[in-house]
DNA sequence: ATAGAACCTGTAGTTACTAGAGGTTCAAGG
DNA sequence: CCTTGAACCTCTAGTAACTACAGGTTCTAT
């Protein structure tokens, strides 16, 4: 391909995704169409490529799809402040602490199952994991 | 309903789920197939109702319906002993714990881009948060 | 010129449900 | 006994964010 623009495969392997994932973006038009070469080949020039990557890097962030064209919608539109970027930033973070407090309890109480268990009983009805499992409630969030 | 049975609606407020997601869990067969009344009603009595909360119980600690099925089938063989299940949690474990790093690990990301960003600049252009998510590699687990 | 890697479009599958349509049955009150 | 409305039935489609094919075309290097 010619010089500064890209195809495809070589953009997915430059920012580490697969090609059906651009595919995949392209046409739930979370990224612009980008131009054909004759054949219909992509053609990705400077913007896309760096569009894409932000996508990308959002992605990695755990940004969700719609959160991540609010983002784009902001961008666009100048008359925007970043204090909206800031503000979704930070209830996504919210979410993120909420998300790991929930783990750390499921952990936990995962862990005290697996300590009552010696993992050599010959009769699974003795098992004191399935017994936790049979209680009512394994476990609250 | 008759004593000792309950219809599908009474399970679900008694185990703490919806109807649609016992009919789902009956569907792909985690769970037995009820007897029904004349007019095709579910009945469920004690056995259903206890592996229902057996299933419900094994979600909330996140196991997934594949680990759940094979739960199951240690429960249903005796000759298994409850080292294998033991096996099964200890692994479940060790991906929470992972999933709480990654999580951890991405805060930090998104805390240090908040930490960087006023929030009240008119200009999004500058907008530190904006800026990070263009950068080649925002967060790498 | 040709081989084969890379690309194209379009559809279906994944996980674990949830929501709805359109119809039937059950239980309580009159 | 009859009616009414809540609860139930089955079946299909939709959700998020891709992934995996199938069946065909184009590009590139020799």
């Amino acid at each position: 391909m010619s010089e500064d623009t890209l195809s495809i495969g070589q953009v997915a392997k430059r920012i580490g995704c697969k090609t059906e994932t651009i595919h995949y973006y392209e046409k739930i038009q979370l990224i612009p169409r980008p131009p054909r070469t004759e054949g219909g080949h992509r053609v990705f020039s400077s913007p896309y490529i760096k569009q894409l990557n932000f996508v990308l890097r959002a992605r990695e962030l755990g940004f969700s799809i719609l959160q991540i064209r609010e983002l784009l919608t902001f961008m666009e539109e100048p008359a925007h402040c970043c204090a909206e970027v800031k503000q979704l930033a930070t209830q996504h973070q919210q979410n993120i602490q909420q998300k790991i407090a929930d783990l750390e309890c499921l952990q936990q109480a995962l862990q005290t199952m697996i300590n009552q268990c010696g993992g050599s009983k010959t009769d699974i009805k003795d098992c004191p994991i399935i017994d936790a499992l049979n209680k009512e409630h394994a476990y609250k969030s």
